[in-house]
RNA sequence: CGGGGCGUGGUGCAGGGGUAGCACGCCACUUUUGGGAAGUGGAGGUCGCAGGUUCGAAUCCUGCCGCCCCGACCA
């Protein structure tokens, strides 16, 4: 195709670029890397194959380290009484905008309408309140992997959909202290270790305000990141709930003097938001860099051409990739041309190519692509397994590397909310708490941007984290 | 709930009283194949729904439905 000018024309980017039109790449990222779609119902979401891949990565990762703090795993009823919302006043407060309710079952209007969970404390804590009857089955520690319903009015695929996949842990204590330890125990080893590690995002931890507390806690942590736009992201809240449940739902004990009391308590949670989170954390105009270490596919072959006995060699590669443990597969569709599928992998965010073709089978080697950097190697074939696993080790650490320092040098200090609204417009600003009391948090909302986290300092004084936020 | 816009092959769009079109995608064959392949031949649409006007409606009129965007609202 030529211009006007006789010069070919240039081709069109595969996605909107990312500093042009932040939005608009993301939108094209989730479609052409076939992570997900719209449902015909407003604010639902199809998660494709790819995309639920990576939800299953992130779920095993998550599940690992929520059995290692002691929880177990169960599954509550999807619907739920109407009336239990209503026996926390905060909790149905917060939630009632976003309800959906179910006023017809089996061809009749129902006597008692019921919700579809947007969570589960009322439910999971009226089986509480039959299973804890003494100290000796404290503490209860249970975590469920549900689906729930939060009518959104501004839908956006996995950062805010009507419905949602997750993971709501739900916990009783003897103690406050105890509840309270065990609730920075998920915040830390569940959610930043998994977000940090697994899918090398930076993370800043702290408490909630409580304007952005959850309804019906005393406490809500959080875990905030930055995208590559300069926004937050909550990437997993965890809440000490204290006794407003327990005393709700009449969840007592006896302790070990033979006193009634309430029990303590926690939820937390965290959601396919994440998947959002991973495509804006690290992708990039050409489209997803998947960290090694959550991604379903670590490396691919790329027969490039089907002569010899290179589509046996190719399947070697692979075949001795996978028993050395890396997640490989095989691309042997010699059928489509060799620039699409590159095309292809780049867009799904695959760390490690590795291309196999005539060229370098005569030479005894292969092409090692990394994704993150784009750099092209030629390895020889014998040290292909060794040289796939430094790279996949180096990948994940650069990404980190990388996200760190994007974060770390976007954060401004800021003395007054007037500097911190500013330094919003490129990422986040460390300003002292003091400066939000006399509607300074209210200032900041009316602006679009907003506290999202507290946390002290050296001296021990509290700051403020502010920013614009999904 | 206010303001604006749009409903036409799978997707994205054009057409605006007289045979339903284009691009991409899809299928087949051939030639290709190292960064988005090309040629040829195919398949695929009661033009959102219901009325009305007309010899004739995708097109004009009325009503309805759905969706999108911007506000307001919100983990």
């Amino acid at each position: 195709m030529t211009d006007a000018t006789g010069a070919a024309a240039p081709k069109p980017t595969i996605l909107r670029r990312q500093r042009n039109d932040f939005p608009g790449w993301y939108q094209d990222v989730v479609a052409k890397a076939e992570l997900a779609e719209n449902g015909p119902v407003r604010g639902t979401m199809v998660i494709r194959p790819y995309g639920y891949a990576l939800w299953e990565r992130l779920q095993q990762e998550l599940d690992l380290r929520i059995k290692a703090t002691g929880a177990q795993n169960a599954y509550f009823p999807l619907l739920i009484p109407e009336s239990y919302l209503h026996r926390e006043a905060q909790h149905v407060a917060g939630f009632s905008p976003e309800l959906a309710v179910v006023t017809h079952g089996g061809g009749k209007k129902l006597e008692e309408p019921v919700v579809v969970r947007p969570t589960s404390e009322t439910i999971i804590n009226g089986c509480f309140a039959r299973w804890i009857h003494g100290h000796r089955d404290l503490p209860l520690l249970i975590n469920q992997w549900a689906n729930v319903v939060r009518w959104e009015l501004r839908p956006r695929l996995f950062l805010r959909t009507t419905e949602f996949l997750w993971q709501e842990g739900h916990t009783a204590h003897a103690s406050e202290q105890e509840a309270h330890v065990y609730a920075l125990r998920i915040l830390t080893e569940v959610y930043q270790d998994t977000v940090e590690k697994e899918l090398a995002i930076p993370v800043v931890t702290g408490r909630k305000t409580d304007k952005e507390r959850f309804a019906g806690a005393v406490t809500t942590w959080t875990c905030e990141s930055m995208m590559r736009d300069g926004k937050a992201l909550q990437m997993g809240t965890s809440h000490e709930l204290g006794q407003n449940f327990a005393k709700a739902f009449d969840i007592t004990f006896t302790d070990s003097t033979g006193q009634q009391r309430h029990v303590w308590q926690t939820s937390w949670g965290a959601s396919t938001r994440l998947i959002g989170a991973l495509v804006m954390a690290h992708g990039d105009d050409a489209g997803l860099r998947i960290p090694p270490r959550i991604a379903p596919v670590q490396a691919v072959v790329i027969l490039v051409r089907g002569e010899g006995d290179s589509a046996d060699r190719a399947e070697a590669i692979t075949s001795d990739l996978v028993r050395a443990g890396v997640r490989a597969i095989l691309d042997r569709r010699i059928g489509i041309p060799f620039g699409r599928r590159s095309i292809e992998w780049e867009l799904k965010g695959i760390p490690v190519r590795l291309e196999v073709g005539p060229r370098e089978l005569a030479a005894g080697q292969v092409s090692l692509v990394e994704r993150h950097c784009s750099r092209k190697t030629s390895i020889p074939l014998a040290s292909a397994i060794g040289s796939v696993s430094s790279a996949l080790a180096t990948a994940q650490e650069l990404l980190f590397d990388e996200a760190r320092e994007r974060m770390t040098g976007r954060i401004v200090v800021a003395s007054d909310v007037e500097t911190a609204l500013e330094a919003t417009q490129a990422g986040f600003a460390k300003m002292p708490a003091s400066q939000l009391t006399d509607g300074g948090e209210e200032w900041l909302n009316a602006r679009g941007a907003s506290v999202r986290c507290l946390l002290p300092d050296e001296t021990g004084a509290v700051q403020s984290i502010v920013a614009r936020a999904y």
